[in-house]
DNA sequence: TCCATATTTCGATTATAGTTGAACTGTCTA
DNA sequence: TAGACAGTTCAACTATAATCGAAATATGGA
């Protein structure tokens, strides 16, 4: 009847096709221009500045102008954990093309959400974690053992400097379907600028798609016993 | 471009607002028939009807069919916690009658989130066991103290029963915006129905509010010291 | 058996919201 | 200063999907 507050109102913002390409293309959590996100969603640029607008309205997405360009990005980390959550319920859509499969299987296998590892890497690799007794799952959070804050010491994290940050140490990043459960907070994201710092892995272009190299096959191997 | 899973499809289904609507009707946790639900939402039954095939069809709603009535409820406490998720990131709609007024102040102010207490009443409940020290929070989740067990056993609750559930025992009923949190799961929901079989609460009929009753109020001030 | 009630199915209507071409603003650069 | 490019605004069009009357189905009770 409408005693209710209007969830539909917030929730219809993201049940649009459009939007929804919009947002995913946004997870890799770096900023992108009208243009790229209107190529990136398969619409005309007119269409993308009409959606963004009321993205941005609806604080889901923020602009920075530069010059003559607008940048585009994610609000927050709980927007990203947010979408996180509903691409894990989702369906992958029908495969169109070979270079969608191989696309889609790139994304499965190991993107950024946001500003941390998820995919099957990023899955495996928070197994390995809680296997290996550095982290230990507590309800909805990773709780660090005294053995993980060695280890992640040794592993070149500046645990001491993450732990200050405002944000949430170290979380899962839920997903509804419980299909699934990664490392997110200051420490995952702390992680994944590690890997790309040794050049573990590398972003592909203009997708959250990450490639692990040579050095990451034996890295993740060595420290985490995690091989792909 | 869709290499993304469409995230849209599924939300779709909540972002429509006469569905919207329905779904939080059924936020009570409780059963309730196509007709009660269309009432509920101010459509007629067979829109009801329409959009709840829909919501069946998406696995956000279950049907139990008895006679000529169906009884339609939430699938899981998944989707009540992404539903009340969005609540509180949705704005309150403009009230436009008294009635409406106090209907929406008695569900800010205790009200009950599929199985557990939310609102005012839920936060403020929450925050006690906290600073009393039977519960702690820990990133996403909370951890009872011994003394808390103590307390709850003492309080009426079979703990040993309530860690059985295959459910998770405590956690916190998440809300993106972080402007509260508050205890959910098996601990939560045993709370609540202590509080309904001592008759400190009561609901009221066909909407998710409960009503406070003169013991509450004593038994509220008394055992954790939050007054209404 | 007949009627009342709960719910769904069907078909037609309507309204909303996404889409796009065209035109406009603003910024960079040659 | 002109021209190219990024992005937005406007207005018209279109398509999708919600809505509801009418009719059908199913169940319960008299």
């Amino acid at each position: 009847m409408g005693v209710n507050p209007n969830i539909a109102e917030v929730v219809s913002l993201m049940g649009e096709s459009s939007r929804a390409a919009i947002l995913t293309s946004l997870m890799d959590g770096r900023f992108h221009t009208a243009t790229e996100l209107a190529n990136m969603a398969g619409i005309k640029p007119q269409t993308a500045s009409f959606h963004l607008a009321k993205l941005v309205g609806g604080e889901f997405v923020t602009v920075e102008k530069h010059g003559r360009f607008r940048y585009y990005q994610l609000a927050n980390q709980e927007i990203a954990s947010m979408l996180e959550s509903f691409l894990s319920v989702s369906q992958p859509p029908e495969v169109r093309s070979l270079r969608q499969s191989s696309q889609a299987k790139a994304l499965q296998h190991a993107r950024t959400c946001y500003d941390h590892l998820a995919g099957t890497l990023g899955v495996k690799l928070t197994e390995s974690m809680v296997n290996f007794g550095y982290l230990e799952k507590k309800e909805q959070s990773f709780i660090m053992t005294t053995k993980g804050e060695q280890f992640f010491m040794d592993f070149g994290l500046d645990i001491r400097e993450l732990k200050k940050k405002r944000r949430s140490f170290s979380r899962v990043c839920l997903d509804w379907s419980e299909r699934h459960h990664h490392l997110a907070g200051a420490l995952g994201h702390g992680l994944v600028e590690r890997f790309f710092e040794l050049e573990w892995i590398v972003r592909k272009p203009s997708t959250r798609a990450v490639s692990i190299t040579e050095k990451g096959q034996t890295g993740f191997e060595k420290h985490f016993h995690v091989s792909i």
